[in-house]
Parts: structure tokens; sequence; C-alpha cells
RNA sequence: GGGGGCGUGGUGAAGUCUGGAGUUCACGCCGGCCUGUCAAGCCGGAGGUCGCGGGUUCAAAUCCCGUCGCUCCCGCCA
């Protein structure tokens, strides 16, 4: 007969209301503290933690087996709750006023000696908690991350259940249309030299359903980029996608919203102020120089051109004949030593300037900077109040094409702002972003998908490169939480799109004709999102980065410490796949055998 | 593709600039003592190819070259 190894209650949930019950617990020893005779447990399972007391007269269990409690055993408790003695509560812990008096101790499983601590006195390496993600989990920074993050997608889900959305699963074995990022790319083997793409994201079956007559759809979808990793980006993600028909932009906004409110109650029971702030693509660039701003603090980039208008300063002078900018912004009391200073030019540089002109603001109100000789005292002063100057202020000044200077102002704006108040959240929805980004060159390329709606056609054909789509990005402090857009209902609408993106009729037919011919059998007008779950979770929980979020996420080459994926396989693999093998072709892959000693997958 | 940072007993750090015995600190681990602790305490002990390879030197954790791994950033992410 099977024995039952079940709870009656959860440990961390006891309290004085339990004194007197009998309880079985089962979890795992956080920390032991042996007095020879009398042992205490803190015996952590899911739910939290609580003291077990075990005293060998009791005889819970043989004195071997007591004294030879380890860290992290899995072990079963059945026990008496009891007050605890008179001066030995912890305050510090929820089921501090109480303790279990152990009658019966059942290792479940002893465990190994640890590759690092599960209690959190110092940072430990993340491969080696990656390669050991399933006892980093039992510390309490995962351990919260992961029910925030379950918090957060149950609040989405909330939402998209009160407004009668359908959740429908969509294919992550589709064809591959290769534009935007790279796809991941799987072999078929009933058709050699055929391959499966993992999506993107579900964007045209979600479209799909809407002319399907799902009218509102919703999906927690895992998307997939083979792009280079960076602190907010794995080539493995989760979005919450929606889209809904007979929709308009302020449609989508208004369930973004509700979203929003939801998930910040859930994870941070704060109130969100609603209706979100909304600004344009092109003010965003204009006063923050980047389109995900970071409105937490101020430091806007002014415009200089007028100041430096007839200056004699070469370096400025040939900027704006060229149709360049000058603009600068107001550091703030930076304090920065020279070298400092150097640093946010070199930074400058590495994000494209050409250079970067500092000025520090004396206590005599005179420009401190190495440029200040060159010009007049007329300039001088128009700087100072058009950035608004106090003493001790430090002024980053940056010349060249409009767009660079954009750019690195807004970036270093980023580098050394601070906000007041770490803990704000401040939304932004950026709306009318254009349909082509213009390269330095004068070049277009689509700022969006193409099944974006371009908005007024007839700009959108004679001069393309001012076309405002009806695409829109959710901002939160600085970070793209997500986008979206109203998308093409018009098949003809749909072909000029593609023309005016240099995708040829026969090329659009090639790659998307099944989708051109759905849009011909009444297609309904929709709109939609998808918002980046792990990032939000990751700026609500305060981490810094993405992998925190993510269960099992990946390092940045794209390496799976714990089960050593990516891995090689085996010819005969291959072979059924139809996949080509010879010696030279392999010769260029990374073989393990060349790797270093470097900490690779857990040998088994 | 490019730039920066890091790699030292099981963990975290100091030592590296300015070469001189694997030195130090905290935690963990093992053993002993210990019946009210809660980061238990006290005593004792084990444990390291200083990521790897090469070079310079009488001598390398330390300097030089290469390489691997991790990370942050630029490019990239329609």
């Amino acid at each position: 007969m099977a024995t039952s190894q079940m709870k009656t209650i959860g440990a961390g949930m006891l309290r004085t209301e339990h004194a007197g019950d009998t309880v079985t617990l089962a979890g795992w020893v956080a920390r032991r503290r042996d007095h020879g005779g009398v042992i205490f447990i803190d015996l952590r399972d899911a739910s939290g933690v609580v003291q077990v007391v075990l005293n060998p007269e009791d005889a819970p269990a043989s004195e071997e087996i007591l004294h030879g409690l380890r860290s992290e055993y899995c072990i079963q408790i059945i026990g008496t709750v009891r007050p605890r003695p008179e001066g030995t509560t912890n305050e510090d812990l929820p089921t501090g006023a109480v303790e279990v008096v152990g009658e019966t101790l059942n290792v479940l499983s002893p465990s190994a000696p640890l590759p690092f601590q599960i209690d959190e006195r110092v940072d430990v390496d993340e491969t080696l908690r990656l390669r050991y993600r399933y006892l980093d989990m039992r510390r309490t920074r995962m351990a919260e991350n992961l029910r925030a993050r379950s918090k957060a997608i149950g609040a989405m889900r909330r939402v998209m259940d009160r407004d009668g959305f359908l959740e429908v699963e969509t294919p992550t074995l589709i064809v591959s249309t290769p534009e935007g990022a790279r796809d991941m790319l799987v072999p078929s083997r009933l058709r050699p030299g055929n391959f499966y793409a993992l999506p993107q994201s579900p964007q045209l079956f979600k479209q799909l359903l809407m002319i399907g007559g799902v009218e509102r759809y919703y999906q927690v979808a895992k998307c997939y980029r083979d792009e280079d990793f960076r602190s907010d980006r794995q080539i493995e993600f989760t979005q919450l996608d929606f889209e809904g028909s007979f929709w308009g932009q302020d449609d989508v906004l208004a369930v973004l919203e509700q979203i929003v409110a939801e998930v910040v109650m859930e994870l941070r029971g704060e109130v969100i102020e609603l209706p979100l702030l909304t600004m344009t693509y092109a003010e965003a660039m204009d006063r923050f120089g980047t389109d995900k701003p970071d409105l937490r603090f101020g430091m806007e980039i002014v415009d200089l051109s007028e100041v430096f208008s007839t200056t004699e300063f070469k370096a400025f002078a040939g900027v704006l004949e060229s149709g360049g900018s000058v603009r600068g912004i107001n550091a703030g009391q930076l304090g920065l030593s020279r070298s400092g200073l150097d640093g946010l030019v070199s930074r400058a540089q590495e994000l494209g300037a050409k250079g970067l002109v500092w000025m520090v603001v004396e206590e005599d109100r005179s420009l401190r900077s190495p440029v200040a000789k060159f010009l007049s005292d007329e300039e001088l002063e128009a700087i100072k109040t058009s950035l608004n100057c106090d003493p001790g202020d430090t002024l980053l000044i940056a010349a060249d094409d409009a767009r660079i200077v954009g750019k690195v102002l807004g970036q270093l704006r980023l580098d050394v702002g601070q906000p007041e108040n770490n803990d704000e959240l401040v939304f932004a929805f950026i709306v009318d972003f254009p349909v082509f980004d213009v390269g330095e060159d004068g070049s277009l390329s689509p700022a969006h998908h193409p099944f974006t709606n371009p908005g007024d056609l007839d700009v959108l054909v004679n001069s393309p490169e001012r076309a405002v789509s009806k695409a829109y990005d959710l901002v939160l402090n600085g970070t793209e939480l997500g986008s979206g857009s109203v998308r093409i209902h018009d098949p003809e609408v749909q072909g000029k799109v593609f023309e005016v993106m240099g995708i040829s009729a026969q090329d659009a037919e090639t790659r998307f004709g099944w989708f051109l011919e759905a849009l011909r059998y009444g297609t309904p007008p929709h709109a939609g999102f998808a918002i980046g779950i792990d990032r939000f979770v990751s700026i609500l929980r305060d981490e810094p980065n993405i992998r925190e979020i993510i269960p099992f996420p990946k390092t940045q080459t794209g390496a799976d410490p714990l089960t050593g994926s990516p891995s090689r396989v085996d010819e005969e693999q291959l072979f059924e796949l139809g996949i080509d093998i010879r010696p030279e072709t392999r010769a260029t892959w990374v073989d393990e055998d060349d790797r270093g000693e470097g900490e690779g997958a857990a040998e088994t």
C-alpha cells in the first residue's frame, strides 16, 4: 500500500492559532542549530520557513539520524504546533511566534554538499547559479521572481478573460519569412532540405484569427529571435500577445492600461494613474533623443542651433552649414573629474559622435570648457540661459547630423541621469511612429513589419520618409515593454506597402501569398499588441536583467550551463534530416574538444 | 564583427599596478564539545594546477602573447 507523504499545511503558514494542532510538514533543511541535545531546524517549503524543535528525548528519530541532518535534506516532520516559550519568539519570521515539536522525522532524501549556499549572504557567480538552477530557485530571490512572474501572467489572464478574449495557441513550427530578426530554424525530416522557423511573434497567425472571426484573441506566446543577447534580450522570450477586431489604436491602448494597472497592483500593490501618458515619436525623439524615453527625470535635450547660428567656432559652424544640429543637455551636478568627462567623450564616440563638448559651470557662473575660448561672450551667455544653468552643472553639447546628436545625448542622459525615486514607475505610450527609419545616407528602412497600417497612402507613396504609421509602443522607465499597431486589412493597401518597402509583387506573392489571399475574404479592421513579460516583470522586481525572471535562461553566447545546450548531435540524426556533414563543413564547427577548460555543461 | 570588465580552496572576496614560499579574511564542509538557538556558540581539521596554453625571468597568481568561459556595451534586434 502506498504511503502518503502529503503535507497538512505549509510551513510558512503556521501561526499561534494553530497551537495544539498536529501537523505534517515536508520541506528542506534551510538551517540546523544542533546543540548536541536539542536540535533546531528551520524547515523551508514553498510557503515559507518554520522552526522545528527536535528533542532526542522525544525520540522523533534515532540519534544518528537527528544529528546527521544536513543542509537541504528533504525531510518530513510530524509534530505539534505550540507557542514558543517566553522570550524565544523571533520577530523577523512570520512564523516566529510558534514552533513545531517534532514527534516523527523522516528523511525523504538526503542532499549532497552544496555547490553554493542557499542563504543569500553573498552573490554567487551567475554561471554557477544557472548550472544549478534547481538549487538557485530554492533561494528567496529566484523563488520570489518565479512567483511574481506567475502572478503577473495570472493578472494578465484575468484582464483578458474579463474582456472576453479567447486564448488560442498558434504553432511554433512555422514558415520562415526572413525579414527583421534572424529566424531560428528547425530541419524537417519528412521534407529533407526544408525547414521550419520558430516564430519571432505570432503576428500573421493572430491576423488569420481575426479573419477567422475570433474577434478577440490572446496568447502567452514564446517568441524566438536569433540575435545577440543583451541584459534585456534572450533568443527565447515570452510575450502577452493580443489582437482585436473592429479596433483602432485607442481600443488597444485602453486594454493595455487595464493590463498594466492589474499587473502593477498584483506585484506592487500600487494604483497606476490612468490614462497613461501619451507622447508622439517625434516629440520623444526631440526631447529625449530616443523612442523609449525614461521619463522619471528631466534633463531634456535643448536645441542650440539658434545660439550658434553665427558662431566662429568651426566645428559647430560646419555642422550647421551642412544641415546638422547642435544640441545640448544640462546634466546637472555631476562633479566629474577630467578623466570622467573624457569618459563621456569616449562614450559619445562609441555611440557614433565625432566628439562631445563638455562645459562646467563655475561658482562665478563662468563656463570651464576646452572650447570656451572659441566662443563669444554672447554665445556663452546664451548657452547658460538656454540650458538653465546653476553653478556646478555639467553641460554636454553635441554637434552632428540631427539623428546622431539625438542618439548620443539621449544615451548620455541615461548614462549620467538618476531618477530621484528609483521605485517610481513611469509608463508612456509612444505613438505615431514613422513608417520608415531614415538612414544616415538618406536610405529608408522599414521601422515596423509590413503589416502595419501606414496611414495616409498618398503620403506613403509620394513622400515615404514623412509617412506616419498607426504603430505604438509601451515604454516603462526607458525600456520598451512592447509594441503594436493597427494592421492593414485591405489587400490592395497591403500590396502597395510591399511595393513601397521594396518587396516586389512576385516576392510578396511567394512569401506571403497565403496571407494576401486570406486578406481577400472580408478581413475585419483589427489592431493589437504584444508586451514582453520577462522585461515587464524584471522592472517591477527591480532586477537588472531578464535572466532573473526567466526560469532557465541562456548565457550571452546562447548556452544553457545546466543542460549543455546547444549540443552536437549524432551524424545519424543529421543524416535523417538530410543535412550535409561533409568534413570541410564540419571543420568550421565549434568542436567541444577545442573548448578549453571553461565551465562547461554538468558532467553526467 | 568590435570595445570594456571579470576568472584565486566548495562559495564570496583581498592579494596582481610595484614579480620573491599558495598568504589572508568571511561563509561552507569534516571531527569534537554543547539542551533554547534562530547568520547558534566554542575547539580542532581538511580542502587550491591562482580558467587553460605559451613566453620573459634566478623566480610568475602578479609582466607579455594567445586562448576559453562569463558579463556589460556598440553593431544587430523589420
